[in-house]
DNA sequence: AGCGGAAGGTGACACTGTCAAGCCGTGCGT
DNA sequence: ACGCACGGCTTGACAGTGTCACCTTCCGCT
């Protein structure tokens, strides 16, 4: 990583055009703050260490983000950038509504895990105000858009009504963020022990759709409103 | 509530007159403490702000808690004791196993959204590492307990094999735990509309147990691994 | 009476994010 | 061709933080 700054304090008189020259420093200090993050953890963050690891003065990526919240935006933004994607892949690689939604599920745990500070900044609206950052929050739909027509597909495959849809999302969405959080942050794979943990989220994912499948009975019986059975009957 | 949290935490020091008055302003600071993550947010927690506004010297905290850390989980036991106590009392309030589910879902998800300063603490291993506190670490654990008995009973009602505890457990978890953490970190709502979303917790809690209910007619059917239809199907 | 030790205070240090200037070389207008 | 404005970057400063070390005060016991 010396190396790497001590080229990027040579370049600073590179005869390329200006524009260039920023744009490399610009990604100088996001990939130091990748790394700071994936190796030193989230909290680990500061403006100041991410400009020391990038070879500049503790003033100088300053110049490329008004702010530190700055900076972790535009690493949620490639963490949602990648959400998306591996959500547009998963969805492509199986035939079915109900095997894309497993694969959806899949994929969305997987990344969590895979990249878990970056997962956690998508979701920290104290550290990153998608309100404040339109091209982030315009990624972080293009991915929740994925996952909402998978969960329209399984309801037009006779898996459920129409009507449903946001809720039978809120369900789907809540379960595979519910998995990734629980085992990002310990409490599970604490409680049910490291053994079966390698298996947990596909057997999550198997069961959930086995869940949805199974109601397709329910419906064609006629029992649409299934979903209030449990609470109507028994109160 | 906090008499529970306190009460598990005078174990260390207790000589009886000098005592009181140390646990009262140990009280002092752990209710400025908890003052302000609920009107500032948990952001905003500094052990120096904490006590200013106890109205003591900056360091008059350190003579009860280690470090700042201690303070949160005393915090976070706060949590989780209040979080057991919920999900027994939703427990008890209902007959039928999927009914108890449903209102743990409810209570779960209630207590979030009433105290989210609290519930961020109780998952955020960063601020508070559970390893370090063992008794809190037990209030969790006891929380965790309602849960897990909750979905065993599910399962002993015929909606199920036994097998599957540990999968459901963590299906339903998940269920719980994403909604909370997506209602509580903006998306979900920002997505859906405000419109719904007072409804919207106990319409996914009621779509959750009414999945589960629909089971039980595949179980019946002798598909008892219909969990893993889907994957073994389109594969 | 005297002392130990707990309750609490004061000052300092390294670190953070951010503001305000400064330096320097390139590209532009004239 | 020259000057100058400006972009890239640096340096210095400030308030705020958590934590360490040391200090004062004062109660309760021997």
């Amino acid at each position: 990583m010396q190396a790497v700054a001590v080229k990027s304090k040579s370049n600073a008189l590179a005869p390329l055009s200006r524009g260039s020259a920023a744009q490399a420093t610009r990604q100088l200090v996001l990939e130091a703050a990748e790394e700071l993050i994936r190796t030193e953890g989230l909290e680990a963050l500061s403006f100041r260490e991410v400009s020391r690891r990038a070879g500049l003065s503790h003033q100088a990526p300053y110049h490329y983000f008004p702010d530190r919240e700055a900076i972790l935006a535009a690493l949620a933004n490639q963490g949602f950038a990648l959400l998306a994607e591996k959500l547009r892949e998963a969805r492509r690689s199986r035939p079915t509504p109900l095997a894309r939604l497993e694969a959806c599920g899949n994929a969305y745990v997987d990344l969590a895990l895979s990249r878990p500070a970056h997962f956690k900044l998508m979701f920290r609206p104290e550290m990153v105000k998608l309100d404040d950052f339109p091209d982030t929050a315009a990624f972080a739909d293009s991915a929740f858009q994925e996952l909402q027509a998978t969960v329209r597909e399984v309801l037009e495959a006779g898996h459920g009504v129409p009507e449903e849809e946001p809720v039978l999302t809120a369900l789907c969405w809540s379960v595979v963020h519910g998995l990734a959080g629980l085992l990002l942050d310990g409490p599970l794979l604490y409680k049910l022990g490291r053994s079966g943990s390698g298996q947990l989220v596909p057997l999550v994912m198997a069961m959930m759709c086995g869940l949805v499948e199974g109601r397709t009975a329910g419906v064609r019986r006629g029992r649409t409103k299934g979903a209030r059975g449990a609470a109507a009957r028994t109160r």
